[in-house]
RNA sequence: GGGCACGUAGCUCAGUGGAUAGAGCGUUCGCCUCCGGAGCGAAAGGUCGCAAGUUCGAGCCUCGCCGUGCCCA
């Protein structure tokens, strides 16, 4: 079976009309050239109306032909229309040029028996291009918890793995472990510190030291493994030990928020394997290096200060006099300036052990890398894409997704103003993924930090998150799905035992479902694939939380209107009946696969609160 | 100073170059004892930051301002 979205299905019969009306020289002066354009349907914009009685689909292709085949755009969408005709659809041409189809009870009804027969693979659809892909996110140091904003990349990158795996691709996933710098060593002393307190000995933690607590809770875990065995140990030992301990950490809090990796990547197995310096000859074999005092732009004036960024620590900050630091050309790439790949010490760069490891992406076989970072890194992105572009792989492979902060608000009990939950990073009083599932749960915590353009700021509110009314969206969408559970649940000791297949259609070939209600709803599940597959090519998961809210709404609205079960439904033929059954499983199914893309729990039943229960 | 974003209803935000710009919250006004019960419906609310351009057509693309955030200096 190969799966198609409805906008797909229609695209293609678009074309195939427009191919027949040009062989028929129907389309003006429409050139075979002209015409080829769109011969990747994907081309041809398939679009719902704004006014839904103008018709379920619409295309405006008619009025992007008027000007190459020199005719008007209404009478194309004639000509158009007459050749797609179908009995699946009516289609009707509308002012300007559009061509609007509407769909047919009989079409609407299989497309709905697929939800059912799809079942979990509903909604699955084939990529125009397949590609195998390597989605990175989250990446942090294994230097202490993770906070709220790597639980934005978190639900992001599960979730857009999820969806780009049912839009067709090969989807793998990534944690790049940055346990090679020298913030490695702090966390070692940090750690050395805490257990030498933790046995009793009067000793400073280092001004730059990890402040955390859960720096304690680790040297309290060690001294529980070893007691004091391990007094005299060097740093490196404790360096290795902390590192461990926070990442099996990290990995733990990460399951529990449903973030799953396919590769754990250390970067230290880079410098293990001699892969920063094979990447550094292999640039040099390829001509990108050059060696220098000074960047060329410096040398040419054309700059007059250097943007990379050294760190300012003794050991950086010796420069033998007129030694040559080892430039890499990446201004030749689109880089504002080349950058120092190597420093005159001998030292790499930091940036040098990136490259390499994307390098090795590469090498392991991904047509495209997807990277999520914060948008402060963004000056990041085209020296890598210069490095990359350098290593003979296209620029456009190489995908940086950048998105901004998140804020945390919360009712002050006291004034009853929202307040922002200020985090800072020095004092170690920053809000973690675990904090914040404590808070509000794993289900709400996601659906928060989907639902926003990656390009927002979020502005979390933590007090909307936990409600348990339908004002909060996570709940609303949640509920309806468990509302449809129960009626299939309950629809046996109400005389209606679940049928092995539903049937949609009368005996005369037309549907049992004509309330608008119902044909709203049937339209939004059908939508489904096409959404998904938006939702990948834009990469923008929010474009589901939204789609599952507005199914949620219509579910809602068929409830309202179109009883399914006795005693309510009573008077309603048997054969509505069942075909209501079937939609309310048809939508369980479709909310069930969105919400699980999303990494968000399609629960079956909503746990009832207890009314006197005073919120805290 | 340079770069990257953002600016859409009172608030928080959606919005494939296509038809009369949408949703939730809040506000106002009606209903509601229901199959899952923590509600349902309606109304009001907009110079899509400002100004120009491209286009048959711009919230969306281009340029210039203004404002906000972040990064680099």
């Amino acid at each position: 079976m190969t799966f198609q979205s409805l906008q797909q299905l229609l695209a293609s019969r678009v074309w195939t009309a427009l191919a027949t009306a040009f062989a028929k020289e129907h389309l003006g002066q429409l050139t075979a050239e002209q015409l080829d354009e769109f011969a990747n349907v994907s081309k041809i914009v398939i679009q719902k109306p704004k006014q839904a009685d103008l018709g379920d689909y619409a295309t405006p292709v008619a009025m992007a032909l008027a000007k190459p085949s020199r005719s008007n755009p209404l009478a194309i969408a004639q000509t158009i229309a007459s050749e797609l005709q179908s009995p699946d659809y009516t289609v009707e041409v509308a002012k300007p040029g559009f061509i609007n189809i509407r769909l047919s009870g009989a079409f609407l009804a299989a497309q709905l028996e697929q939800v059912l027969v799809q079942g979990d693979d509903y909604g699955r659809t084939r990529a125009d291009t397949p590609e195998k892909i390597l989605l990175e996110y989250v990446s942090a140091n294994p230097t202490g918890p993770l906070h709220v904003g790597h639980g934005r990349w978190a639900s992001l990158g599960s979730s857009l793995a999820n969806i780009l795996g049912f839009a067709g691709h090969k989807v793998d996933r990534e944690f790049y472990i940055n346990d090679a710098g020298n913030q490695m060593q702090i966390l070692g002393e940090s750690l050395r510190v805490r257990y030498l307190q933790a046995l009793g000995e009067v000793i400073e933690l280092p001004a730059n030291a990890y402040r955390g607590k859960d720096i304690q809770e680790i040297a309290a875990e060690l001294v529980a493994e070893v007691g004091e065995s391990k007094r005299d140990a060097d740093m490196v030992w404790f360096s290795r030990y902390a590192e461990n301990k926070e990442l099996a950490r990290q990995k733990a809090v990460l399951a529990q928020f449903r973030t799953e990796f396919d590769q754990w990547y250390s970067e230290r197995s880079l410098h293990a394997a001699d892969a920063v310096e094979e990447t550094f000859k292999d640039f040099d074999a390829r001509g990108m290096l050059y060696r220098a005092t000074k960047s060329r732009q410096e040398e040419s004036g054309e700059i007059t200060h250097r943007s990379t960024k050294v760190r300012k620590t003794p050991e950086n900050d010796e420069n033998p006099e007129g030694a040559e630091a080892v430039y890499f050309r990446s201004a030749d790439f689109g880089d504002e300036n080349d950058r120092v790949i190597r420093k005159a010490t001998g030292q790499f760069t930091y940036i040098t052990p990136d490259i390499a490891y994307h390098r090795d992406k590469y090498n392991r076989g991904y047509d495209r890398l997807i990277n999520i970072l914060g948008a402060d890194h963004h000056g990041y992105v085209p020296r890598m894409r210069a490095a990359i572009q350098a290593l003979g792989h296209p620029g456009d492979s190489f995908e940086v997704l950048l998105g901004q902060m998140v804020r945390l608000f919360k009712t002050n009990p006291e004034t009853g103003e929202k307040e922002e939950m200020r985090m800072s990073k020095r004092t170690g009083d920053l809000v973690s993924i675990g904090d914040l599932i404590e808070e509000v749960g794993v289900d709400a915590a996601r659906w928060f930090l989907l639902s926003q353009s990656l390009n927002s700021t979020i502005n979390f509110d933590l007090d909307l998150a936990k409600s348990e009314k339908f004002d909060n969206p996570v709940f609303y969408v949640q509920y309806n799905h468990a509302r449809c559970c129960s009626i299939l649940r309950k629809a046996p000791e109400r005389g209606m035992p679940l049928p092995e297949q539903y049937t949609f259609l009368k005996p005369d070939g037309s549907s049992w479902l004509v309330e608008p209600a119902e044909r709203t709803l049937i339209l939004r599940l059908i939508a489904a694939p096409d959404e998904i597959r938006f939702a990948a090519i834009d990469r923008t998961p929010q474009r589901l939380t939204q789609y599952a809210y507005e199914l949620a709404s219509d579910m809602s609205q068929f409830y309202e209107n179109c009883p399914t079960l006795p005693p309510l439904a009573d008077k309603v033929e048997l054969g509505i009946r069942y075909a209501r059954l079937g939609l309310v499983d048809a939508t369980r199914q479709v909310l069930a696969n969105v919400l699980t893309l999303l990494g968000i729990e399609p629960k079956t039943r909503m746990e009832r609160i207890v009314a006197s229960e005073e919120p805290t």
